[in-house]
RNA sequence: GCUGGCGUAGCUCAAUCGGUAGAGCAGCGGUUUUGUAAACCGCAGGUCGGAGGUUCAAUUCCUCUCGCCAGCUCCA
């Protein structure tokens, strides 16, 4: 018999007779495979578990721990799901059905919509199954078989997918009991090995994501290897709609978004001002030091600066309708880039001057189609921190990498450490030449690598006029968030003429590079809302301390301690009513106000406050100057010193 | 924009199988003078998202419309 070498994670090589399954190659180097294994890699490959192993092979256990292997789990969890729609509801077509972060889904042609009723059922059904534990097998087919297997199971979905396959190649179908998918693998061997699943609720999805094409009825759900694993999730998916910044608005007053003002647009209440106010004030600090001049630039413009800036042509279906005033027309605008970009242009510049930084709080309107609005996070108007840099070629890779250092220090000054970067290449809707793409794109890359940050390729994203730099911070959630981007524009600079004088006394173009750090102060100040869960630290807080006197008598002496922290510069609110100190805390607590100052008889004796922490600490008794030094040590450096953030 | 769901007091939520609505909290007025997450009593508060229709009668049924939510698509 002929013989392969196997082994278990590059130990253990044995010779082993050829077509023995992955199986049971591990039970002979392992004596057995553990329960928690259901499928393995083998040269790298993932594989079925029963599959047979016809060349030399390194194999490596897969199982739920692993990226690979939540992918399969969910996989044929949603294999399950799909069988008990097509048990419960056998008209019901099948489409497609993936894994996603955190669970799966499964797409189905079906006359109507699956009620909260059809969930429970096919919930149950999707259990029986797990039940039943139904062995998985794996069946190859040429094309023009599985295009028959299908259309004789009434699958015209399946049938479009195949048609679309290559020629000539072998096409996977898995099976479990009746219900047979087309699949590439791998699966669990068999349906038990789903030890936890839950049905999460419906919606409806296009066909192939077109929004032309048939609407689908998509059924999401999850599946864990054990019962505390999907309640974790659960816990966490509840935590996730307690944090909610439109919920967390709402509590702790910060804006509101309102019918008779519009949809997508914000109104930003005193405390959420004041928040704002910080950041603001933080950012244009920084700026400063960072060698960058600010401007302000007005919220409408006549409609030829957009035809110039090439938003007419790539933008309009995001753009508001312009406005006719008196002989012309003007339009809201959706990006700073014109107005900054006039301002450079109303001297002749040198080379010297080189490079121009300029910034700009710049609040922009875009037209967003009604159904994508979302709280902070996706509104018509919102302000940009945007700002313009005007280089030499020779400048660019330098002005990025500083971007990229004043990216990160700046998220990480509000507590984002963990950050992904992309790098946006050439869209198919663009402008200039290939040349110039190319060049700016090495630019950005050059600068990633320069600086030591890993990134990935996101191709064919990048914005009309110039490739781009993405940054995603991390919550404290583990989502991700974009903010931070960096674009390289050689199309503006051409468009608007713009130039500066060498060194050789003849006529060149600068390069335009856009950025933002935070993206949209509105979307950012939702993440930091979501990520603190609107407990923000003392140097964020609306209101840092609260001064709450036992009773009436003690009233002199807390106004006494509330104008001393004025006076050192906190944000106090002094609770003057007629309550009980439990109340007041209470309330405060609600509030999320960083910490509470409790004055009666002991404290006005001694001159003193006691401190209490919204975490409940107490901290003790100690003087003004002490909880004074308490916040401003709470303060992260950059902002302490108002100085350089990088450098 | 599309599919589905939902709009009742400032907030969170009830009720009415068609006969114009109720609670808690918040607000206001009292009483209470309080020691680390809710004192007590009382008062007031609503064109039941908007417009039309059916009906003797609509918050309830129908149509349209606006908004919100989930998802698709898109995106800072």
């Amino acid at each position: 018999m002929e013989s392969i070498q196997v082994s278990l994670q590059g130990k253990n090589s044995q010779a082993l007779p050829k077509g023995i399954s992955a199986k049971a190659a591990i039970e002979q180097l392992n004596g057995a495979v553990p329960p928690e294994v259901f499928a393995v890699k083998a040269n790298g490959v993932e594989i079925d578990l029963l599959a047979s192993l016809e060349t030399d092979s390194t194999l490596q256990p897969l199982m739920f721990d692993s990226p690979e292997g939540k992918e399969i789990y969910r996989h044929s969890s949603t294999h399950i799901m799909a069988q008990a729609v097509k048990e419960c509801f056998p008209t019901a077509q099948l489409t497609i059905g993936p894994a996603i972060e955190g669970g799966f889904f499964y797409d189905f042609a079906f006359e109507r919509p699956f009620t909260p009723e059809d969930l429970e059922k096919i919930e149950a059904r999707a259990l029986d199954i797990i039940k039943r534990n139904l062995s998985v097998s794996r069946r190859e087919f040429s094309k023009e078989e599985a295009i028959e297997f299908f259309k004789s199971r009434g699958e015209p979905y399946k049938v479009e997918l195949i048609q679309g396959f290559p020629d000539g190649e072998p096409v996977s179908a898995y099976t479990q009991g009746d219900f047979v998918d087309l699949c590439r693998g791998p699966h669990l061997p068999a349906t038990g090995y789903v030890k936890a699943f839950k049905l999460l609720n419906s919606a409806g999805a296009y066909w192939r994501g077109d929004e032309r094409n048939p609407m689908l009825q998509r059924l999401y759900g999850t599946s864990f290897p054990s019962a505390e694993a999907l309640q974790a999730h659960l816990d966490n998916l509840e935590e996730i709609k307690r944090r909610d910044h439109r919920k967390l608005g709402k509590d702790l007053d910060l804006f509101s978004i309102q019918d008779e003002t519009g949809p997508g647009l914000i109104l930003w209440h005193p405390k959420g001002a004041q928040i704002r106010l910080l950041i603001e004030n933080f950012w244009r600090e920084q700026h400063l030091a960072n060698q960058y001049e600010l401007v302000y630039s007005p919220h409408v413009a006549r409609l030829d600066l957009w035809k110039t800036s090439g938003h007419v042509d790539f933008y309009k279906e995001n753009m508001f309708t312009p406005m006719p005033v008196e002989s012309s027309e003007y339009q809201l605008k959706p990006m700073n880039c014109p107005f900054h970009i006039m301002v450079y242009k109303t001297h002749l510049r040198s080379y010297r001057d080189l490079p121009i930084r300029y910034g700009e709080l710049g609040t922009v309107y875009r037209y967003e189609r009604s159904g994508v609005l979302h709280g902070l996070m996706r509104v018509r108007g919102f302000t940009q921190d945007d700002a313009h840099l005007f280089c030499r070629p020779d400048q660019l890779g330098e002005e990025v990498q500083k971007v990229l250092k004043f990216i990160t220090s700046m998220l990480g000054t509000f507590g984002f450490t963990e950050f992904k970067m992309f790098l946006s290449t050439r869209p198919e809707k663009a402008v200039g030449t290939i040349d110039q793409w190319d060049q700016a794109t090495l630019a950005l890359e050059t600068a990633l690598k320069d600086g030591g940050y890993a990134y990935q390729e996101d191709p064919g994203e990048g914005v009309f006029y110039g490739p781009k730099i993405d940054v995603k911070i991390q919550d404290a959630l583990g989502r991700s968030w974009q903010c931070s981007t960096v674009q390289i524009d050689f199309n503006n600079p051409e468009r608007f003429g713009l130039t500066y004088v060498g060194e050789d006394g003849k006529t060149h173009q600068p390069i335009m590079i856009h950025r933002a750090l935070l993206g949209s102060i509105e979307r950012f100040f939702g993440i930091l809302l979501e990520h603190f869960g609107g407990a923000f630290p003392a140097w964020l807080a609306p209101v840092q301390v609260m001064v709450l006197p036992i009773s009436e008598k003690h009233q002199g002496y807390a106004q006494e301690v509330e104008k001393n922290l004025r006076r050192e510069g906190c944000r106090v609110v002094l609770d003057l009513r007629n309550e009980k100190i439990g109340l007041k805390i209470r309330e405060a607590e609600k509030a999320k106000v960083p910490f509470m100052i409790v004055v009666g008889d002991r404290e006005a004796e001694a001159q003193m406050v006691a401190v209490r922490q919204r975490n409940g600490k107490n901290l003790g008794t100690m003087s003004i100057i002490d909880i004074v030094t308490l916040i401003r040590e709470d303060m992260p450096e950059a902002v302490k010193k108002g100085s350089l953030l990088f450098e």
